[in-house]
Parts: C-alpha cells; sequence; structure tokens
DNA sequence: CTTATTGAATTACACATGTAATCCTTAAAT
DNA sequence: ATTTAAGGATTACATGTGTAATTCAATAAG
C-alpha cells in the first residue's frame, strides 16, 4: 500500500469524514482539532493527488476531492501490518498486552464474548 | 516516545534478539533475512544511539550495544497508538475486523476465550 | 474592462531517512 | 616498526516530510 504519512493522514482522515469536498472545507475540518495554515494543507492535499491516495474532479473553479483509499481498507491493512510485525499475525497476544495493563473495560470485553461467540457459530 | 524509522526499528530488532551485542553481530542478525551493507547498518546504529534508543558500553576497543527501549514496552506504545487512533482505544473493533476478513483462527480465539475468563475473575 | 480575490501550482527550505563511502584510530599481522 | 584490517565517526547525497510563501490563472467585484 501507498506510504501516508503522519500529516498527510490527518488531512485523509478529513476527506474521509465526507467528500467530495473542497480544499476550504477540509481546511475547516482539521481546524476543529487545531492549527492547520491554508497552504500547509494545500500542499499535502497536492501530495497525496500525486500518491494517488485521493484523487478530484474539477467543479467549475473549484476542486472536489475524495478518497481513492478507504478508512476501512487503510486500518485494516495498518492493523494487518502491526499484528503481522508485532505478534505473528494473532491478535491474542495484543489483547493479553491491553489485559495487562489494564486497558479492557467492560464493555469492550462483552463486545469480545459476542464476536467469539459469532465466530464460534460460523466456524464449527 | 521516540520516533524509530522503519529501517532503524529493524537494527533495534536485532538487537532485541540478544544483548548487550556488536555492530558485527547486529549485521549477521539482519543478514539472515535480507542483504543489509555493513556501512548502512552502521549508520543506523548511530542514529539509534543519537536518539537514545540503545546505549554502548566500550570492551577495549569494541562497543557493545544494547537497547534502552525494551520491545515490550515499544510494542504497547505502538499498539496503543494505533488503536487509540483508529479504533478509540478499544480492542474489540479490531478483532472484529480481523474476524470479518477470516484471519482469526480456533487458537487465536481459544486464547481470547482464556484472557477474558481471566479478566472476569479479576474484575467483578 | 480593470482590479481584487480565491484557488491551485510551483518554489522554498530545514530536518529526517535510506543508503553508503571516506576518514580516523587502534589493534593485529608481518 | 610498518602495514593492514576492523570498527566507529564523519561526510555525502538523493528523496521524503513538515511547514509555508510566492506565483499563476480564473472568477467575482467594482
Amino acid at each position: 500500500m501507498i506510504d501516508i504519512s503522519k500529516t498527510e493522514l490527518k488531512v485523509l482522515e478529513a476527506i474521509w469524514q465526507g467528500h467530495p469536498t473542497t480544499s476550504g472545507e477540509i481546511v475547516e475540518r482539521l481546524n476543529e482539532k487545531e492549527e492547520w495554515h491554508e497552504k500547509t494543507v494545500k500542499t499535502l492535499i497536492g501530495r497525496l493527488v500525486k500518491k494517488q491516495a485521493i484523487d478530484f474532479k474539477k467543479e467549475g473553479r473549484r476542486y472536489l476531492y475524495f478518497p481513492l483509499v478507504s478508512q476501512h481498507d487503510y486500518q485494516l491493512q495498518q492493523s494487518d501490518s502491526l499484528i503481522g510485525n508485532f505478534f505473528k499475525g494473532k491478535v491474542s497476544p495484543l489483547v493479553a498486552m491491553f489485559a495487562q495493563k489494564n486497558k479492557l473495560n467492560k464493555e469492550d470485553v462483552e463486545e469480545l464474548k459476542l464476536l467469539i461467540k459469532q465466530w464460534e457459530k460460523e466456524n464449527d
């Protein structure tokens, strides 16, 4: 998959929020969290286009940007890579690590139980 | 935490394999998987020292390198960051994603069940 | 029609990264 | 003692990244 830098990812996430969208709107979304200089955002948008992570269609003078990489695919790819590199491709060691560090809560555990029940229904 | 680049991480992983250790040994370990030029490895070792991810003690003419960042801490930090950014800090959405993509197997699920049982014993 | 404004494209520039080569010092070999 | 080899330190250099400013083109305003 394409290599997307930290700041580029922030911009891409703003686009995932809703698209197609304009550079102005992207800047506004980003500025809800922290200060982003409009010029910086424009540069990052340009780099994302060059990397083919997003594309645009011209609507008169304005450009409407949209993602070429889905958020879901990106997250899956990144998660898969982390789990592959660190935990030999298995999720349980990661969950074990979280459990050990007290980062699991009731809700999370309930959802895990549901997922397991579901998995067992389908794989048996 | 310190920012460690892709290639630096490979070198650090070689050091985690066993330490303290020499640059020659690090080069050898790396070359088991892929071709690494000795000069390149030396450069990366230097950068890791500067970043204080590793340190060394001189043993005569030779330097013995060892990690300052534990593999466990690093993995936890990275996992935490990924889960925080992508899944609002909860592991279950990640597991759900894996389940959906058929990336769960019996063994993994059994371990998850054990972890949950354990968690429920301790948090009730 | 001329001017101001608003994007986007181009240029800038320092620091990071990937990938080495060269230099320097010290120990080993001759 | 002189040469060579081995390792670390320094230097190199293209490309990536963070962060903008400047330029260019087209539309909107006067």
